[in-house]
DNA sequence: CTGACCCTAACGAACGTTAAGTAAGGTGAG
DNA sequence: CTCACCTTACTTAACGTTCGTTAGGGTCAG
């Protein structure tokens, strides 16, 4: 019988990806071995060679197909009408959703930011990144004319992002509440931050407070 | 003749430790060899072990070494009277040029953030981060009494940290400007946003638009 | 038979670490 | 003063392990 679901999966090569993405996600380029990949696979090192040239080309097919998903999730939370306002809450919201409920994403994400090469960081922004880049500057000029529409953009991402980056360390500093690791309280705060800050009138479909 | 400046550092230590943290900050913990290291400093791989019992208690203490001097000067930042929004202003101002000069401070929290262990982290925190992560909430109670003061600080600190962390990224997409990466043009960007969304009235010394 | 798929076994290189030895500098006894 | 002795700070050389990668062969469907 055999150890995975090789069978049950796209092929093998996806299989491959599927099981390399966490372990590279958890411990870097560096800290997984090709004998990490094959055993989480349940095959010899060799035969990995049999889908891939080398470990470069390994992981950057990983994080590629960890953040093509990522990237439609995007889109789609940028697409929808309404107000620029609630297409920005909207984005705050599902973004946050997204990011909470892969790990993997995050904290790959987090590793091609500070270990990324140029051809690699390149590569990404060409090919996954610029449209919903694009999309979420777009908002950013519409939500405030008079900002810079890029670091906008980027302070939006960054907001929520940032929550998650700093966790673990938060973890052990005081002050440290369930609901702060719970998407729905970083999605709000994030969201408060910024209609506070860019427009006088939040929109606040799920009931608001009275003052 | 010597190779290295020993002398002239306070000790072999001290420079093994300035030689190494450029080194983690670049590629990480497994991607710097105490090969590397030795070769950086001068000296013999085994001259190392003369200092430090193995790897994992070099990386720590360059970690260390290169984060207390950086919380030094966050205190220092955090200093002095005026408002809150005054004292937000200023802290994000200093905090900027902090981050922008040293970006291997900048580089190993990133990667501590996503790499640290548990042991690690919570040696941070308790030894380092405590302080000033206090202090930067207490401020936020000030800013904002109805947000989440804890929440409220990661974002100050992540609206700075966050264009830095992914400037290697943009730098690949379109709209990039020179001045994105100047600290002055990321702190006036990251405060205007904050004081909007804190405070009606921004402190603003040098020239005020009309509006 | 052919080609896709996968194995075992091994390659040389690099890894963290240690053993053994040495040059330099101080210290105390004679 | 001098000689033996110890410690400090380093060296070279090697340890065993793990690394990425490959050679060579086996199996099985078409």
């Amino acid at each position: 019988m055999s150890v995975n679901q090789a069978a049950t999966d796209v092929d093998r090569r996806a299989c491959i990806l599927t099981q390399a993405i966490p372990l590279f996600a958890a411990t870097g380029y560096s800290g997984v071995s090709m004998r990490d990949i094959a055993r989480a696979v349940g095959i010899s090192k060799a035969a990995i060679y049999h889908y891939f040239p080398d470990k470069q080309a390994l992981y950057l097919a990983a994080v590629e197909h960890a953040f093509t998903d990522k990237v439609e999730g995007i889109r789609r939370a940028l697409a929808g009408g309404g107000t620029a306002i609630e297409r920005l809450e909207r984005f705050v919201e599902r973004f946050t959703a997204l990011a909470a409920g892969d790990p993997d994403f995050r904290a790959l994400l987090q590793r091609e930011l500070v270990d990324g090469d140029e051809t690699r960081l390149k590569l990404l922004a060409d090919q996954l990144f610029l449209e919903p880049y694009e999309a979420i500057v777009a908002l950013a000029k519409e939500l405030a004319p008079d900002l810079d529409p890029y670091l906008l953009a980027n302070s939006v991402v960054g907001l929520v992002l940032f929550c998650f980056e700093t966790l673990p360390l938060r973890r052990h500093l005081p002050g440290r509440k369930p609901e702060h690791e719970k998407p729905k309280t970083i999605a709000k705060h994030a969201s408060t931050l910024l209609v506070r800050a860019l427009g006088v009138e939040a929109a606040e479909p799920d009931g608001g407070r009275s003052g």
